[in-house]
DNA sequence: TAGTAATCGAGACGGTACGTCAAGTCTTGTC
DNA sequence: GACAAGACTTGACGTACCGTCTCGATTACTA
C-alpha cells in the first residue's frame, strides 16, 4: 500500500483492487469533511464506501494508519516556487496560495487534529513534514534565493527567520485560532515581511 | 462546580471533598503528562486519584468539560504586560517568557491536541482563547500601546499584524512543528519586528 | 459467577446485578430454543435481554463459558431415584421421566450440540457428566440397590450393563436419531430388561 | 460431484481434475483428524492441499455439503451381515465391528459434531442416516431374520426393540460419553440380549 | 448528640467503535 | 474453462472507553 515497489505479484495472486481503494479513500474524505478525525469511523467509511471494513483492513493496519497514508496522496512531494518577476509578487502569491489552502473546509476541518495526533505518532509525523511543511517551506527558500540572485535582496538576509515570519502567521490563524484573514492581509504581511528584509517595496 | 457563589447547601448536605478534587486534579495532570490528551480516560484518572468515577462525574459533567476548567485552572485571566522601560525590552521579556511556557513539557505534550479538540467544543475553544489567546494578546497589546504613549512607536503602527508576526512564528514552532528555538531567536525575532515598525533597535 | 462461595464483596463494591443476570439466562435459553446452541449469538443475547453486550462478557469469558454454566444451573446435582414399590414400577418411572426430558423441546434443539463441543471443551464435558450423566446414572444405581436389599434383583446382576441398556436406547433414540417413542417403548424396553435381570414381569 | 453420469462434457470445456479432488479430501480428512469438525476452515483445508479456495467450492457448494459428500465417500451403502452360522456369533461379530468403527478416532472426533450439525441441516441428516445408520440396521435386521429362518429365534420376537439394545449402549458409549469398551463388553451385551429374545447361549 | 442528606470507592450498566476471523463469492492472469 | 492466489462482503467475536447508575459506608452539617 504504503510500499512504492511495482513488483509483479505472483502469477494468479489476487490484487488489491483500486477501484475499491478509491471508493474508500473517497468515502474517507467525505467523512473527513462531515465529522472530522476524531469523528471519523472505520464502519462508517466502509459502509459509505460500499465496502467491508475487512477492505480497509487489508490495506491499513489500523484507523490511524489509514490517516497517515491519506497524508501521503493528498499532500505533493514539491512544491512549484511563484515566478511572478519580483520578490514581492512572488511572495504575494506564495502567501496568497497559502491563505486559500488553509481556507479550504476540509484542510480546516482537519489539518489541526492531524498534527495534533502527530504527537506519538512519528509516521504521521513524518508524512505531514515531509508532504506539508517541507515542500512549502523549500519553494519559500527557492523564492528568496532567486531574489538573491537577481540582486533584490542582500545575501546575508535571516532566510529562516523570514520564512517564519511568513508561515507563522498564516498558520497560526489558520489552524490555531481559525480567524479570518482581511481582505489585504496578504499585502500587509508581505510589505512588513520586504521591511524586515530592507527591500523597497517599489522594487 | 466553576461557580463560586457560597450559597448554603440544604440542611445535613454533604459537599465535594477539596481533598479529593486536588487529587483528581493531580492525577489528571500526570495522566496527561504521561500519555496526552488523547490517551487520558476517565477510569485511570479515577483509579490514579484513588477515587470512584462518580467523584469525576459530580465535578464535571463530561472528559472535555474537565479539561476545559484545567485551562482555567492553569491558565491566568490576565498577564501582565512586562515593564522594562524600552519597547525592545518589553517584547524581548515578553518572547522569551512565550518560549519558556511552550517549552513546558506538559505545554508541549496537551497544548496542541487541546486545540484541535476545540473544533467543534465551543466550549473548550472559548475556555483556551479567553486563558491563554486574549490575555496574552492583550498584554501585548497593552506593551504596544505603552510603547506608542511613550513616542516610541507610532501611533498609527500596525498592531494586529505586529502581534501576529510575535505570536505566528512562537506558536508555529512552539505547537506545530515542535523545532527547538535558537539560543538567539528571541531577539532575531524582535528586531525583525522592529524594524517592521520602523523603530531604530537603539530606541 | 460460577464461585458458589458466598463471600461478601469489599463494602461499596458494585456487584452483578442479579435481574440482569436472570434477563441474560433467559434470553438466552429463548435464542437456544429458537436457533439452537451454534446460531446463538453474543449480540443478539444482548439485544433480546435489553443488555449491553459487556454485561455478559463481565459475567461469563466467552460464549461457550456462558453456555457451560448455563448447564449447571438447568441441570440438578442429584436426582431422586423413584420409589414405586417395585422393580419394574421404579424401572418404568425411571424411563418416563427420561422421555420426557429428552422430548423437550430445548433439550432435544441443543442437548446434542452441546455434547459435541464437549469434545475439546474440558470444563463443558465435565459439566455435562457431573450435571447431567452421573445424576441419572447414580439415581438408576440406587433403584438397582434397592431392589437388590429387597430380594427382587440378585446382588451379582451386571449393574452397569444394565444401566448401559436402559440409557442407550433411550440417548441414541432421544439425542442421535430423534426417532420419536412409541407409546408403549417404556415397558417395552423395561420388560426386556428385567428378562435379562431374570426378574419375572409379575414381581 | 455427487453425479456419477458420465457424460462427455461439452466441447471446450476443462473438467474438475480427479487429482486435486483427491488432494482436497485428503487434506480435508487430516484437517479434521487434527481439529474436528467445528475446527475445519476451508482456507486451511485449501491451504494444506496446496489449492484455491474456488477449487472447493466448484466441486461443493457449501462447507457442510463437503463434509456431507465426505460421509458417501466413507460410509457404505450397504453393509454386509455376519454370516458366522450362529445368532450369537454373528451379534457378536456384529457388535465388534461396531466398537472397533467407533474406536477409530477420526469417527470419535468428528461423529458426534457432524450428528449435532445435522440438526438444521437436513441433507446431513439424510446423508448420515442413508450412509451410516439404515445399512447398519438393515445389516442387523438381516441377521435377525435369518435367525429366524433357521428357528434360532421366534418370528414374533421384538426386533426394533432387540435393535436399539444392542445399538443403543454401543452408540451412547462410543460416541456421547466417550467411555472405553472393557474387553468383554461385547459378549456381555450380546449374551444380555440373547436373554431378552430368550435364545439359549449353547444354542 | 442524633438525624439526615449528599459524598465517598467500587464497579456494573447500555452503547458504540475497534480490530480479527471465517464463510462463501468474485476477479485476475496462467495454463 | 479449470487452476492458484487471494481480495471481496457479511456478520460475529471479544475488548475498551464513555457517561450513568447502584450499592453500602462515611462524613459533616443542622437541629
Amino acid at each position: 500500500m504504503m510500499d512504492e515497489s511495482k513488483k509483479r505479484p505472483p502469477a494468479g495472486a489476487a490484487v488489491l483492487r483500486p477501484d475499491k481503494t478509491r471508493a474508500i479513500v473517497e468515502a474517507a474524505f467525505r467523512e473527513l469533511a462531515d465529522v472530522g478525525y476524531r469523528g471519523l469511523t472505520m464502519d462508517r467509511v466502509a459502509a459509505r464506501a460500499g465496502v467491508g471494513k475487512a477492505a480497509l483492513y487489508r490495506r491499513w493496519p489500523s484507523k490511524d494508519a489509514m490517516l497517515v497514508d491519506f497524508i501521503g496522496r493528498v499532500g505533493a512531494r514539491r512544491v512549484l516556487p511563484p515566478n511572478e518577476g519580483s520578490l514581492r509578487a512572488d511572495l504575494l502569491a506564495f502567501v496568497r496560495e497559502a491563505i486559500a489552502a488553509l481556507g479550504h473546509p476540509t484542510v480546516a476541518r482537519v489539518a489541526l487534529e492531524l498534527q495534533a495526533e502527530a504527537r506519538g505518532n512519528p509516521e504521521l509525523e513524518r508524512a505531514l513534514a515531509e508532504r506539508y511543511r517541507q515542500p512549502r517551506r523549500a519553494a519559500g527558500l527557492e523564492t528568496l534565493r532567486r531574489a538573491m540572485d537577481r540582486g533584490e535582496l542582500s545575501p546575508d538576509a535571516d532566510v529562516e527567520l523570514t520564512l517564519d515570519l511568513l508561515a507563522g502567521p498564516l498558520l497560526m490563524r489558520g489552524l490555531l485560532t481559525e480567524e479570518p484573514f482581511d481582505e489585504d492581509y496578504a499585502p500587509r504581511l508581505v510589505d512588513a515581511v520586504l521591511r524586515v528584509l530592507s527591500v523597497e517595496r517599489g522594487a
